[in-house]
DNA sequence: TTGTATGCGTTATCAC
DNA sequence: GTGATAACGCATACAA
């Protein structure tokens, strides 16, 4: 049985350690021979406060030095409504046992920003095994502990995420999303990237091109297709209806038959747009190799992403990187600027253009 | 005598919304008609404490509901004690741009038992970019805002860690070491896994076996080196001098020339130590390849850990794995015991035996 | 069974 | 310049 500890300390006695055994200002306050408030001014370093003599200040620095003294971040956070600790959340485990799912590119950006700025992260382990506070509807309360949070992955619970923007806790979510209102996010400029693509095919002679993409209605694939489409317009492709090809699996109806078709009809370049499961580039590649087209003499192909991983190995697409480090230290910079008060930094980190060696001129017409 | 006034609500009115404009204790409580203290255990639902009717158990909730309460983490962390954060401190950044570097594998099992336990994960932005706390002399003292530490890396400052042990701070270094003195760590068991491929070489026929080395004195090695020597003893070989091989620069010194002339001694199979390099496994590979000898037929080859990435692709080599996902579940649960107050756990955890295709039985006497 | 009184460690505001 | 002292929001021993 364990000893029902002591209502705190009876007497008025100096606290030798508090509850938790890590020394608190007011040792250090009496070992430097000054109030805890004096303590508390000296390690805040405030500029306009009561000056402090330079004496007091070294005493209660060192005082804190040999005590090894740290403030304790929930105090801070309950004080002075800041710990200078921001948060990550995911949705799936930070880091899944399958590291080509991982955020792991990001948080190298995530890491080096907040380290930058002097920050120190907060890794709550979510709804990932099923640990702390997994299925609880308040979940995510905890983030509040620190003074924002980052959020990875797609599947943040919008109510959850609602009330914390509702309550003004900084917020910011990794990769656009337009839910809950007011949410503040930072992503990839997917239509810019996928318009650069097309104008280096169409600057290769390129005229009539389709886009392969999936039957998902992600601000990231939708985003793709408007930059596709955008791309057509600037060089006078804008009114073709056969440009987009759409499927719910690519795999299945991106047939070598229908492939000749498009070609027959003038089309001499392909575009894929990246997915999870990188399908549309996966069928786009296999098309083209049983229809036996060669790439990039008869056709140009070109994927807005990076290849799934067991394509990996092919020739290097031409298309566009993800700037997944760039990305994560661009959350920061937003989350930092929130918790400070400031406005929400640019959303937008533009992409890579990536030449890659699946592209170059057309065939000349009656080539063949 | 003047009322010396308030700084937060001037009146002593039941405080309509604090600084954070979330409902607190003291609102549910008005609106349930009880007091805060009430609203409190309520909501901690606890098993022990003092019953409370049901009626007024859905007074409350409903009122809380109807609020949308949300327990500050900060104050309640504050006045439980404990701040529920273990905290992950690593001398080059915790997510090197190189992945085949990284703690990825460590981080997966660390988060899974973080999680498993409640507690949540404090990343300190070590001697990473130069942010934080960079090469201040006592940016180790950070982490001391966790309730304990985990290290990760070979370059932690002796003094600085002795200063953290001393001082009763919970610290468990990811990998063994003997200093300073006090430390506590986890490790793989290098001398069993190490004794158990001998002893596997030994039942396939082999007698005669040579380790391979670097002139390296990290625990890591002379481990591997006592459990081959170990498992020799026990096939009754113990009593070989040469049955070592030691070099500072591996694919220089193990020549074609040595080992034929091993393997006209008699040695039939070989086994390299696994390190950083991977110069052992990379010098045996090219030492065999070079002198004609086909593996396994000729001699069998086993490696006391993983091949370097450059000879990822070749044949699964026979040896073990190291259970790094598990090593960081281990780390989190001594540190766990530690901070509980509690004696540390078992440090060793057992390497995967991996059989591999690079051994066999031994060539018949007057083969080749 | 519920309410009262305190303390958790920090910050911030005042008098002295 | 320095030291009381009051919150911050919650938990809990103890009285009622």
């Amino acid at each position: 049985m364990e000893e029902p500890r002591k209502r705190a300390r009876p007497g008025r006695a100096p606290a030798p350690a508090g509850r938790t055994g890590r020394p608190r200002q007011a040792e250090v306050a009496r070992l430097a021979g000054v109030s805890q408030a004096t303590v508390s001014l000296v390690l805040a370093d405030k500029r306009q406060g009561p000056a402090i003599s330079e004496e007091t200040r070294q005493k209660v620095l060192e005082a804190a030095r040999s005590l090894g003294y740290v403030p304790d971040p929930a105090a801070r956070r309950l004080a002075a409504a800041r710990n200078d600790l921001l948060g990550v959340f995911s949705f799936t485990a930070t880091f899944p046992t399958d590291v080509r799912h991982s955020y792991y590119p990001f948080l190298v950006g995530v890491e080096r920003e907040a380290a930058e700025r002097g920050y120190d992260l907060v890794l709550f382990t979510g709804s990932s095994t099923g640990g702390a506070g997994a299925g609880a509807p308040d979940a995510l309360g905890r983030v509040r502990l620190a003074d924002g949070c980052l959020f990875l992955g797609r599947h943040a619970p919008v109510q959850e995420l609602r009330r914390l923007v509702a309550d003004g806790f900084p917020v910011v979510h990794l990769g656009r999303r337009d839910e809950p209102e007011g949410l503040h996010w930072v992503g990839a400029d997917y239509v810019s990237a996928a318009r650069e693509v097309v104008g280096h095919l169409a600057s290769l002679g390129h005229r009539r091109m389709v886009l392969v993409r999936e039957d998902d209605e992600a601000p990231a694939s939708t985003d793709r297709e408007l930059g596709f489409l955008q791309g057509l317009e600037a060089v006078g492709q804008g009114d073709n209806p056969g440009a987009v090809f759409r499927s719910a699996d690519p795999e299945r109806d991106l047939t070598p038959e229908r492939l000749r078709g498009w070609l027959a009809d003038g089309v001499t370049a392909f575009v894929a747009e990246e997915t999870d499961t990188g399908a549309a580039w996966r069928a786009l590649r296999r098309a083209v190799a049983d229809a036996g087209i060669d790439c990039p003499r008869d056709a140009s192909l070109a994927l807005l992403g990076s290849p799934p991983a067991d394509l990996a190995d092919g020739p290097e697409p031409t298309g566009f990187d993800i700037p997944r480090t760039r990305l994560g230290a661009a959350a920061v910079r937003m989350l930092a600027a929130l918790v400070a008060g400031e406005e929400a930094t640019e959303p937008l980190v533009a992409c890579t253009f990536r030449p890659g060696a699946t592209s170059g001129p057309p065939p000349a017409a009656g080539d063949h």
